[in-house]
DNA sequence: CGGGCGATTGAAAAAGATCAAGAACGGTGG
DNA sequence: CCACCGTTCTTGATCTTTTTCAATCGCCCG
């Protein structure tokens, strides 16, 4: 990874941040001279494993990750998507061996941050700690609503909910159109996010399909029905801390 | 609410901090000088309202209380509950209008802490801001693992997680003997927290019950066989992220 | 003593899981 | 460029878990 394409990384991830907090210019340029440790690593590889203990936090350049645990006979539930700009394991700068794990869920670029780079900017700058802690806290947010739809949807909405989810946090980082997005996961990641089957999955897939509100091929999300598939979901962006998308972006101008 | 029970409920907030994160003699006590502003809770009110900014932070004095969101039509999903000690929405010290509700399960005694003060705290002490930091990351790493229950695990198991859960946070307060352990919910609260009917959970119980695992009555649960609730909830205390109940306590010494 | 909420139980229906098999797709090597 | 391979997707049939609906019981509190 050449030093362009980092620094492009960084600009993401300050931009993640400064969405939600307010850093001056000392501050962001010291997010943007964090150093960086890229690491290529391979589609269904594990980034970090269960329980392991890391130096340092995945902020993800490019592809798409997962974030599980999973039960002694092996079950596996995914616990968040992690996108590029995303630091997926923010949480391991306070909680080193958490006993979650990160997988590849496509062939992914990822800059290593060390611990020690990330609490020297923090000590310096408390306002990067602040934004860093409420990212996490973010982050406690998205686990809350995915709560939610595992808890109390059914396999539809559940579904219809993560696809609007996961095309407001693209749109943040533009790259949805409005038409589509990237969603490379197979359906069986999918129904590791959902605590479902697979099966169960592809079944309510072709539901949504046939209501003509998304269709899901090559790796992408089309969105055909922007609006059916936010009332399907019953989705409210505002979970998601992100100003500026919740308010005009949710109306769906014109998304067909 | 007395000057000494006051103290009481800092002291325990102050324990709870400290069994995560380090803190010295300067720090500890400007926690346990914090301003509180203790306020009556009656059973099934909301504490804080959904959505609802808030400007402080509500430590428990007394009682239960549950932290839910819930569907547009009303269906609850409990995210979290919260004992004497807990600070139960400290995340909205950085995110003050997230959208999440907070409801006493009991008569509740609720300390709230201005934001202002701990604000103050963190800024003076910056071992204090990882403290409250570490904990949120905390409380992550427990809805991670509900969403793994009730995600991947049918409700006899996901029920006896919850109980050994709770067994040992109540431990860690030094309100479990290891024969019972206060339990002060109906069977409609146990539903909404792991994403099931009440009527499933009533029959959920039954089920351990008449296994001899845990008996649940008069607002306690009472432990039968406690390696067996363990076994059946593919209980691992590590996630709760509280050392020395991890390793001794976990082990059954004497628990019928 | 009466009322009401919560617990309990039964029966029937629905959502989702499981098992199994075939089709489509994507990449690889000849 | 094509044949082949493994993975992923799709579909059907059947089974299990959980929900839903409804009724009764029991207990605590005023």
């Amino acid at each position: 990874m050449n030093f362009a394409a980092s620094a492009d990384t960084l600009r993401l991830f300050l931009d993640r941040l400064t969405a939600r907090s307010v850093l001056g210019p000392d501050e962001k340029e010291a997010v943007l001279s964090l150093p960086v440790h890229p690491r290529q690593v391979a589609a269904h590889r594990e980034i970090v494993r269960l329980g392991e203990r890391v130096e340092h936090s995945c902020l993800i350049a490019s592809g798409f990750v997962g974030r599980f645990s999973q039960t002694e006979d092996g079950r596996r539930q995914l616990i968040s998507f992690h996108i590029p700009g995303d630091m997926a394991d923010i949480y391991s700068l306070m909680i080193p061996s958490a006993p979650s794990a990160l997988v590849a869920l496509t062939p992914t670029t990822v800059f290593q941050v060390p611990h020690a780079a990330l609490r020297d900017a923090t000590a310096r700058y408390p306002a990067i700690a602040a934004a860093l802690w409420r990212d996490c806290v973010a982050d406690g947010m998205i686990l809350a609503q995915w709560l939610l739809n595992i808890g109390r949807k059914n396999a539809r909405d559940r579904l219809a909910h993560l696809l609007c989810e996961m095309a407001i946090r693209y749109r943040q980082i533009g790259r949805w159109d409005g038409r589509s997005f990237p969603f490379p996961v197979t359906q069986e990641d999918l129904s590791d996010a959902l605590g479902l089957t697979a099966v169960h999955v592809n079944r309510s897939l072709k539901g949504l399909r046939q209501e003509g509100l998304v269709l899901l091929k090559g790796g992408r999300a089309e969105v055909l029905d922007w609006p059916g598939l936010v009332f399907a979901g019953e989705f409210d962006a505002t979970y998601l801390g992100l100003p500026g998308v919740s308010e005009d972006e949710m109306r769906p101008a014109r998304s067909v």
